[in-house]
RNA sequence: AGCGGGAUGGAGCAGUCAGGUCAGCUCGUGAGGCCCAUAACCUCAAGGUCGGUAGUUCAAAUCUACCUCCCGCUACCA
C-alpha cells in the first residue's frame, strides 16, 4: 500500500474576506499535498471554516438569519477563492458538520471521563456592550477599546480543561519529537513559555448555543478552540481516512502557533489520541512592508491577487518570496519583477527558445548528461522541511544551468540533435518539479513536450509592463 | 519587564543549527558576447571592515559575553 501523508490548513473564520494571509498558507498546503502525490503518496489534504463562536452568532443576528444560514452564505466566498487559485483539496471541513460535532462530543466525554474537566468559576473583565471577555492589556485605560464603557469584573460557571496537568508531558513531547514545532527559531519561544506553568483553561461557554453543546451539561457549549482543533482529527473519521491519522503536518499561521502546540496536544493527551507529526508556522505578509491592516485598507484580497500576473504566478511569488517560517513583504512591483525575470524571462524563454530550435533540428535520444546538474535531492529535502523557497531556488539555478548550456553549446549553430535532446529533457523533469508550485504552466510545458516532435512554443508568461 | 527573532555591497534577500570549500543570489549600474528565443539569453567588471566591542580558535558572517537599533510574542482573541 501506498505511503501516506496528510496535510491540513486552520480553518477560517468565515466572516473575513478570504486574503493574501489565507492565500499563503492554502497554497502552501496546495503545493505540499502536490508534491507528495508526486513522490507516489496517498494524500489527504484537508481545510474548511470554523463557523462557530460568539461573533458569528451576532453577526448572524444583525442580518436577521440563523448562524447556519449567515455561515452557508459566506462558505462559496472561501470555496470560489480556491478554486480560482487552482487548490485541490480533499475535503472541506466546517464545524458545524455533523461527524464533527459527534466526535467532537465523544471527546469532551471522554474527557470529562477522564477527570480533565471540571466545574470551577471563570472570572474576568466583561464588557457587557460586547458580551465579551477582555485581558487587562486590551483595555484603555481600564475601559472597553469598543465601547469606551466601563468594564466590570464577572464570575461565571464553566468547565476547565486540566492544562495545568500537562506542563510536563508536554515539555516531554517538545523534547521527545523535536520537529513537532517547527520552524525551529519557534520552539523555543513555545518551550519557555510552557515552562512558565499553564493555567487551567475554559472550554466553554454558557448563554448562548451557537456551538457544540457539552454532552454532560447542556447548558454550555464547547469552547472554541476545542471544538474547532478536532477538526483535523474528526476529518479522519469516516472508515475510508483513518488511516491519515496522525496528520503529517499541521500548516498555520504564526499567530496561533500556541493553540496548535499546546492547548492541541493537550487534548489529545487526555482524549488518548495520537499526536500529530509537526506543527508548522509560517511568518505574516506585510504590504509595501507595512503590516496587513483591514481598517487601513492594506489587504491583498485573492482575486486582487490573481488579477497582477495570474494565479501561477501568485503562487510563484507567494512560495518563493518569503523564507518558509519567515515574515516576507508583499507588493506588486516584487510580484511583477518576479514574473517578468524568473517566469517569463527564464523559464519562459528557455522553453521558447528550445522549442523552436527542437522543432527545426528534431532531437534524438542521449544519456541525460545534463540533468545530472539538477540537484535533485536537495529539492527533495527541502519539500520535506517545507522550505518551498530553497526548493523552488534550486530549480531555478538549474534554469539558468540550462540556459548557460544552450548558450555555451550553440545548437542553432551546429544543429546537433543531442544538445536539444539533453535541453528537452531537462525541460520535462523541470516541468515535474515546478508542477505543484504552478499547476497550469507545468501542464502546458508537460504537453509542448510531451513527444519527441515538438512544435515551437507559444508564449507562457506574457511579461506585464509597466503600469 | 520577561521570552523569541533580526541587523550582510545602492535596493531586497540567502548563508549562521554541523567554523575553513563563503562572502553568495536577484534587481539596479558599467562593458562586452550571442543572434536560437518572450528587446529575451550568456560573460566580465565596479560596489560589502557580514550592526558595535571584547573573547574562543591555526581559522569566525557563523561560536561565547556585553552593547546599540528594529520587530514579534506574553495565553481564553478565529
Amino acid at each position: 500500500m501506498a505511503k501516506k501523508y496528510y496535510v491540513t490548513t486552520p480553518i477560517y473564520y468565515p466572516n473575513d474576506i478570504p486574503h493574501i494571509g489565507h492565500a499563503y498558507t492554502t497554497i502552501a498546503a496546495d503545493v505540499i499535498a502536490r508534491w507528495q502525490k508526486l513522490q507516489g503518496k496517498e494524500v489527504f489534504f484537508l481545510t474548511g471554516t470554523d463557523d462557530h463562536g460568539k461573533k458569528i452568532a451576532q453577526a448572524a443576528e444583525k442580518a436577521k438569519l440563523s448562524p447556519k444560514e449567515f455561515t452557508d452564505q459566506l462558505i462559496p466566498k472561501f470555496k470560489d477563492a480556491w478554486k480560482k487559485l487552482n487548490i485541490q483539496y480533499d475535503r472541506f471541513i466546517r464545524t458545524t458538520d455533523p461527524d464533527h460535532e459527534k466526535i467532537v462530543q465523544e471527546i469532551l466525554q471522554k474527557v470529562f471521563d477522564n477527570g480533565d474537566i471540571y466545574k470551577g468559576e471563570y472570572e474576568g473583565l466583561y464588557c457587557t456592550g460586547c458580551e465579551a471577555y477582555y485581558t487587562e492589556k486590551d483595555l484603555e485605560d481600564g475601559c472597553c477599546p469598543i465601547h469606551k464603557t466601563k468594564i466590570e469584573k464577572l464570575k461565571e460557571e464553566t468547565y476547565f480543561f486540566k492544562l495545568s496537568k500537562y506542563q510536563k508531558p508536554l515539555l516531554d513531547l517538545y523534547k521527545k519529537n523535536p520537529t513537532f514545532i517547527s520552524p525551529k527559531h519557534r520552539k523555543q519561544e513555545i518551550i519557555n513559555r510552557v515552562k512558565e506553568g499553564l493555567k487551567d483553561l475554559s472550554v466553554s461557554r454558557a448563554g448562548f448555543d451557537w456551538g457544540v453543546p457539552l454532552p454532560f451539561d447542556k447548558d454550555h457549549v464547547s469552547y472554541v478552540w476545542f471544538d474547532a482543533l478536532f477538526n483535523y482529527y474528526s476529518a479522519t473519521r469516516e472508515k475510508s481516512k483513518q488511516k491519515f491519522w496522525p496528520a503529517d503536518v499541521h500548516l498555520i499561521g504564526k499567530d496561533i502557533l500556541w493553540f496548535h502546540t499546546v492547548y492541541w496536544p493537550a487534548f489529545l493527551l487526555s482524549a488518548g489520541i495520537d499526536i500529530p507529526k509537526t506543527v508548522f508556522a509560517h511568518g505574516w505578509w506585510t504590504f509595501n512592508n507595512e503590516k496587513i491592516s483591514k481598517s487601513r485598507g492594506k489587504v491583498i484580497n485573492v482575486d486582487e491577487l490573481i488579477a497582477i500576473a495570474g494565479v501561477d504566478s501568485a503562487r510563484y511569488f507567494l512560495l518563493r518570496e518569503a523564507s518558509f517560517g519567515e515574515d516576507g513583504d508583499f507588493s506588486e512591483d516584487a510580484l511583477i519583477e518576479r514574473h517578468n525575470n524568473e517566469l517569463a524571462n527564464k523559464l519562459g524563454n528557455l522553453v521558447s527558445r528550445t522549442s523552436a530550435l527542437a522543432e527545426k533540428y528534431g532531437i534524438t535520444k542521449t544519456d541525460k548528461k545534463l540533468l545530472k546538474k539538477l540537484k535533485l535531492k536537495e529539492i527533495e529535502k527541502n519539500l520535506e522541511e517545507f522550505r518551498t523557497d530553497k526548493a523552488l531556488n534550486e530549480i531555478f539555478a538549474f534554469i539558468d544551468v540550462c540556459n548557460e548550456y544552450i548558450q555555451d553549446k550553440k545548437p542553432w549553430e551546429t544543429k546537433d540533435k543531442k544538445v536539444l535532446n539533453e535541453l528537452v529533457e531537462a525541460i520535462r523533469e523541470i516541468a515535474r518539479l515546478l508542477s505543484p508550485f504552478i499547476p497550469e504552466s507545468a501542464e502546458k510545458i508537460s504537453e509542448i513536450f510531451k513527444s519527441d516532435n515538438i512544435k515551437k512554443a507559444p508564449i507562457l508568461f506574457q511579461k506585464v509592463e509597466d503600469k
